[in-house]
DNA sequence: GATATGCAAATCATA
DNA sequence: TTATGATTTGCATAT
């Protein structure tokens, strides 16, 4: 089995963000890039950290762990050379003063673990590699050695690339396992058995290759402790797995079916993904919106008659920690099945994840702070069949009309507006 | 040019 | 000790 996650609780997560947030303001003031920032603290402690690392630092888009990790370096160097900033430091000067300061503020058992430069293969290389992984998954540690030598290769290096290309294997097999997020339930059983993994059972009758490619995601994730306190906790979720049926024949849109599951497919609803974005983490504006990710998509097992479609909202008023539960609890009272629902962390994608023809039976969000794709959205949102909601609120309220309907309760304005 | 992300290399705790 | 799987990071590249 792999390592369980360290559990430090959840404690002064918050302190760590306040922190990263304040750490943000005070370098944009100061006019260091987070490049910058890596290499200084760096500096302190003979391993610098990527511009990646400061720009995930920043973001809050760490587990908890690595961010405690950084933040005690990063923390660490501040103290240190917070104080050689003066206001109105000539700018020209600051990168100067700060090096020195860095170096300065050595610590004097330095035992800092120095990782390894990540290895980039050339695509030939990977080639071969892919081509010998098929040949053989597990090649023995002397087939290794070989291997390393005839690509000019370390051999920690394959060793690796196999561990990681197993992994990564295995992972997609995963992938095609439909669960429900948190309650360890599978989306759709029926679904799940037919395309789980396929490792060593292939079924006599070869499972119908359902669910397009599809991919995991981390997220970092608010979700309601047991203790009732909002805690930072890391998830996978699937992405577009589930098959979209075709409104009509209830099939799934480019994927075969079998008549089995298709027939317990088409009693059910249509399936549609929902997506909500929450506003854009702008630190000050956003108090409530804790979420770190800034996309958040359902998706909800719905009547026929109402499919619905959420574009974001920069100026939504609810947080995304409280969307997200109040929507599966009012799914829950318009469902007339057992609630299938998922939460997705969809990231802020420059090309479409979905397929395009997919997309004329689902509804993409535009990303809050990325114009260019209300146009896409437009193009999608005179289709008859859609509901256009306006805002997670909207939507909310939207879905408590369902809910009231289907219970025959007539909802008057003055309850709507409760959200 | 600076920052954000996808993918996956490297690391590390366990079985 | 080695294999495995979860995590931590960072290269490359999109935005």
């Amino acid at each position: 089995m792999g390592r369980k996650p360290k559990d430090y609780g959840q404690d002064h997560r918050e302190e760590l963000e306040e922190f990263a947030k304040m750490f943000r303001s005070k370098r944009l003031v100061w006019g260091l890039t987070q490049d910058q920032v890596g290499g200084l603290v760096g500096l302190k402690y003979g391993t610098e950290f990527s511009q990646t690392t400061v720009s995930r630092f920043e973001a809050l888009e760490m587990p908890t762990n690595s961010m405690r990790k950084v933040y005690e370096m990063i923390r660490s160097w501040y103290d240190d050379i917070e104080k050689y900033i003066t206001p109105g430091i000539d700018p020209n000067l600051l990168v100067k003063v700060l090096t020195e300061a860095s170096i300065n503020s050595k610590p004097a058992d330095m035992s800092v673990k120095i990782r390894k430069k990540r290895t980039t293969f050339s695509t030939q290389t990977l080639e071969t590699l892919e081509a010998l992984f098929r040949a053989n998954r597990q090649p023995t540690q002397e087939e290794q050695e070989k291997i390393a030598e005839s690509l000019d290769l370390k051999f920690n290096e394959v060793r690796v690339w196999f561990c990681n290309r197993r992994q990564r294997e295995k992972k997609t097999f995963q992938q095609k396992l439909l669960y429900n997020d948190d309650s360890g339930h599978f989306l759709d059983a029926s679904l799940a058995s037919a395309c789980s993994s396929s490792d060593s059972s292939a079924s006599a009758n070869s499972p119908p290759s359902i669910s397009p490619p599809t991919k995991m995601r981390k997220v970092f994730l608010a979700t309601p402790s047991s203790n009732s306190e909002m805690s930072l906790k890391r998830k996978s979720y699937i992405i577009s797995s589930v098959p979209i049926l075709d409104s009509k024949s209830s099939l799934p849109i480019s994927s075969p079916i079998s008549d089995e599951l298709e027939s317990k497919r088409s009693k059910q609803d249509k399936v549609m993904i929902v997506k909500v974005a929450p506003p854009k983490n702008t630190a000050n504006n956003s108090p409530q919106a804790k979420f770190p990710v800034s996309t958040v998509a359902s998706n909800l097992v719905v009547p026929k008659s109402e499919p619905v479609c959420v574009p974001s909202t920069p100026a939504s008023s609810v947080s995304t920690s409280t969307t997200t539960p109040l929507i599966r609890s009012l799914a829950h009272s318009i469902s007339t099945e057992p609630i299938k629902m998922r939460v997705n962390y969809v990231s802020q994608d420059r090309k479409p994840e979905i397929k395009q023809e997919r997309l004329e039976k689902i509804e993409i969000t535009p990303i809050v702070n990325r114009p260019q794709k209300t146009s896409f959205v437009d193009k999608y949102i005179d289709d008859e069949e859609i509901t256009l909601i306006k805002s997670p609120n909207e939507f909310l309220k939207h879905l408590v009309r369902l809910a009231a309907q289907n219970q025959g309760v007539n909802l008057n304005d003055g309850e709507d507006s409760e959200f």
